[in-house]
DNA sequence: TTATAATTTGCAACCGGTTGTGTAAAAAGA
DNA sequence: TCTTTTTACACAACCGGTTGCAAATTATAA
């Protein structure tokens, strides 16, 4: 019946005899509205029911104010509450989250780069595809002067802002914590290219060893393909079945360390007792695991409220001679001790 | 430098002499187009690196091609997954999908619902908030006929669509379990209002227990205020310190479920030798905790593909007399026996 | 060859705000 | 009282596609 309910700055225009341009100005408190004429503006639209249209007030600025986020998937317990704290920052300055996922794919991830650009948004934060090597289907973004955030799993090198943990120092961390609790034969679980997480975790791995003078043992460093359940339970497996196991793992992921814990209940060794163990995440099983396990946290959240700072940031410096082309923002994480690695 | 590097269709239409519209049509395929202009238009455009704006295309039918989510928050792994499943669907139809979070605080929902609206979105799925009792800032989207999906936390009257399970059933089918296993004195926890989710479980377990003749002992059933960790805690030890303690738990949460059997744990009590349990929702903690965690599977990326694809499905039927008014969806849950459970 | 129909394409209004520019009115200064 | 500023508001172009309708071109029929 009333269908076209829609009110618009015309109708408002109409009402009060007023030009469209001294409504929209006065929506928004210009300085060249009186203050009469606000007021009068502002009442007479919530009278009408007026409700503005970002649509349209977007298509000049050829903006939406909006954040595009393209990630893997949605459903692991880091990439939710990584979604959640850019909400909460977006949110927090009117701007709107869409939500994409790769899943792990390069070619979804090409499509829906496109598609974030098709919808004009005014930032992208990204966590990459496994399999992403070519990154040039980002460009656009740079060209287009939209500030682009890389998150998590970055790019080797692509000159735009990062927002990541220190992999590496938080490899050496873990795996020291294991050598203070006194083990020394310590495993590790690693996965994806040499340019992954995963690789930098490795080699904070190695270096603590060999601060340690601890030799690092090739059979006690097993490679997975996926960071899955299945896979971690054979890689688990395969570690404590070694004639001279370890006595100590460092898995790079909460399910992998559950999963170590797991196998070693299983064949009947005891955790910490005989093998000390500590993940990565801090993910809610790591406290459901039975010994709770010892892991290292990730600021998730932190990390998506800081990148969309940043987007939020970079905004309106277009075109500037000085603006900042590349910016790397490190994170703290923290070893969390729980009872699977306390061993004194 | 180039800066404005953006193509439209008028610098394709001047390169081509041509009226933009035609560009416009031969772009999408228009049956008023020739051929022959249609691959030329399309060459010329990929030639030229145009890419089309969705601000602009959606300014007229005054609808972005955009599905709004508003939860209470995206972390926990029913929602991620239920996310998850609305993305997949409106990736396949071209569909971007804006997410927002309330917190389950009524205010803010009511907010963001108007968030949604200002966005136009072509179609919003909700899951309430804990608080909200009243429903009328979801009438801007009907007024509007834009389809509006209510999913898993649904309001009691509001004619729309709705994607649910029956939580009823599901509480029956969950003590039915528990007293197919040899319980005799099956207790509960519950939450929420009269009219929540946890509720109709209730109702279901209530159902159950006397359809085997079990009288139902108030003793056995707690309510807590907000389904936490905290609380589950305290709930599961205070059934579990009962003179006459119960021998079966049905938790309607898999928190609550894991909650119980680490108490049940503390306490030296065997599960499910003494203490059997059963949870809900199949969340991954459900199959850390040991003994594994019996649960009632939720079909949560299930229900946001069905949810999405109501709102796909509703979108052009506008103003049409016969239109769906209201509609009630229920998939399907089962019970799914693990370890915590089985004793017979 | 001419009339009629079918196929192509172009014109221009439109979607709903935003904003640069121009001008009248009110306030301040001379 | 007259000029100079300020203040307040209006006009109209603009953002980039979309689409109803008319016009032009080509094909088919008589």
């Amino acid at each position: 019946m009333k269908e076209n309910s829609e009110v618009t700055i015309y109708d408002i225009a109409k009402k009060l005899n007023l030009a469209t341009s001294t409504i929209s100005r006065g929506l928004k408190d210009h300085h060249t509205i009186s203050k009469k004429t606000i007021e009068m503006i502002k009442k007479t639209a919530a009278e009408m029911g007026y409700r503005p249209n970002n649509l349209a007030a977007s298509l000049r600025g050829n903006k939406m104010r909006t954040i595009g986020v393209l990630l893997p998937t949605v459903t692991q317990p880091f990439l939710s509450s990584l979604i959640s704290g850019i909400e909460i920052a977006a949110q927090k300055a009117g701007y709107t989250v869409i939500i994409m996922q790769s899943h792990d794919s390069y070619e979804e991830e090409v499509n829906l780069t496109q598609s974030l650009y098709d919808n004009r948004v005014s930032g992208v934060i990204c966590s990459l595809a496994m399999g992403t090597k070519d990154t040039s289907h980002f460009n656009v973004f740079i060209e287009n002067n939209t500030p682009l955030v890389f998150v998590d799993r970055v790019p080797q090198s692509f000159e735009t802002f990062h927002v990541i943990i220190d992999n590496f120092s938080a490899g050496y961390k873990a795996t020291k914590h294991l050598i203070d609790q006194g083990c020394k034969r310590i495993a590790h679980i690693t996965a994806g290219s040499e340019f992954s997480i995963y690789h930098e975790r490795k080699k904070g791995y190695l270096a603590a060893l060999e601060e340690h003078n601890i030799p690092f043992d090739e059979n006690l460093c097993v490679k997975i393909n996926s960071v899955t359940y299945d896979d971690a339970a054979k890689a688990s497996e395969k570690l404590l079945s070694l004639k001279s196991r370890p006595d100590g793992i460092f898995a790079p992921g909460d399910i992998l360390g559950v999963s170590a814990i797991q196998c070693a209940k299983r064949m009947g060794i005891k955790v910490p007792e005989e093998l000390a163990v500590i993940g990565f995440n801090n993910d809610p099983i790591s406290y459901i695991i039975d010994p709770n396990l010892s892991t290292i946290t990730h600021p998730a959240s932190k990390m998506g409220q800081t990148s969309a700072e940043i987007i939020l940031k970079n905004l309106k410096q277009s075109r500037k001679k000085d603006q900042i082309v590349k910016q790397i923002t490190f994170l703290n994480t923290e070893v969390l001790v729980r009872e699977s690695s306390k061993r004194i």
